[in-house]
DNA sequence: ATAATATACTACTAATGTCGTAGGAATAAT
DNA sequence: ATTATTCCTACGACATTAGTAGTATATTAT
């Protein structure tokens, strides 16, 4: 269960892009200094992102990336899905054909419960989201 | 976020010792049998699970694994923690000072979350939990 | 005693996935 | 042209997983 930083470092690259809408592309290199993340590395990352169509990108000079749709019209279980893969993977969930036991497996529920747990927190949460919590905690700062 | 089989067969074996309590030990290739698994697997993994004091074991002939507390005072998430590690494990959740970002970091936010919605599941079910769901899915059985 | 049965322990391995690094090609602005 | 940027492919080191294999040790049955 544990979190690869595929998935991790893609999506605060994300936020990053969430948090320069309206400004243009913004370069790889800027995202990866912010979020101290290889470059390289990140290229990577964003390839996928942009296969799955959450980002487009700005080649050339003064290029870079943005993201392909409004902050709030992204949910994170769509990106964490696209670079983590099915939340909680265990074949018989998805298959009930799987294992002869599906039917009745205890096991099977338990698994089914905490994907069902993982994805309404995922589901729940856009973008938007995300960057209006930033917001909020650059403003607590602030006020200290 | 994919189980291991580690973790899924651990916690199917539990749940065999569970439905076994009362009769002794069972033994390993029993379990193994029934649940599909390589005996030699199934051997190094309830090592694990002995040595973390969830079972304990009869050596020699008629020997074999028995729980080492009543299913009612084993929840799943002790022992998924103890198959599958920390769940969604990232660093910053647990150590504050891991990144400098941690206070104000949205992400880590977020993997707190699905830390506290998987645990919640697997904390609020027990091993008898389990043992009752296989009763009621044997009595829909003999309805059919 | 001896044989049979079971756990206990250690070592090894093939396959896979992760987390990058490296190098260059294509494209656009200056 | 030069510079800045994305795009693309290949490679590699490392860790983990999911086992297999063999032997030692303990207990019971004969």
């Amino acid at each position: 269960m544990r979190l690869s930083t595929r998935t991790r470092y893609g999506i605060r690259a994300m936020l990053e892009l969430a948090e320069n809408v309206g400004r243009g592309p913004l370069q790889l290199k800027i995202i990866a200094r912010r979020q101290d993340i290889s470059v390289k590395y990140l290229d990577q990352l964003m390839a996928i992102l942009k296969s799955a169509g959450f980002v487009r990108s700005v080649r050339g000079s003064k290029g870079g990336y943005m993201l392909a749709k409004a902050p709030e019209q992204i949910k994170l279980s769509d990106v964490f899905n696209c670079l983590e893969g099915p939340v909680v993977t265990v074949e018989c969930t998805e298959n009930e054909n799987y294992c002869a036991r599906s039917a009745d497996c205890v096991a099977r529920q338990v698994w089914t419960q905490l994907q069902e747990a993982v994805t309404a927190v995922l589901q729940s949460i856009t973008f938007k989201d995300l960057v209006d919590r930033t917001k909020n905690n650059k403003t607590v700062d602030y006020q200290i």
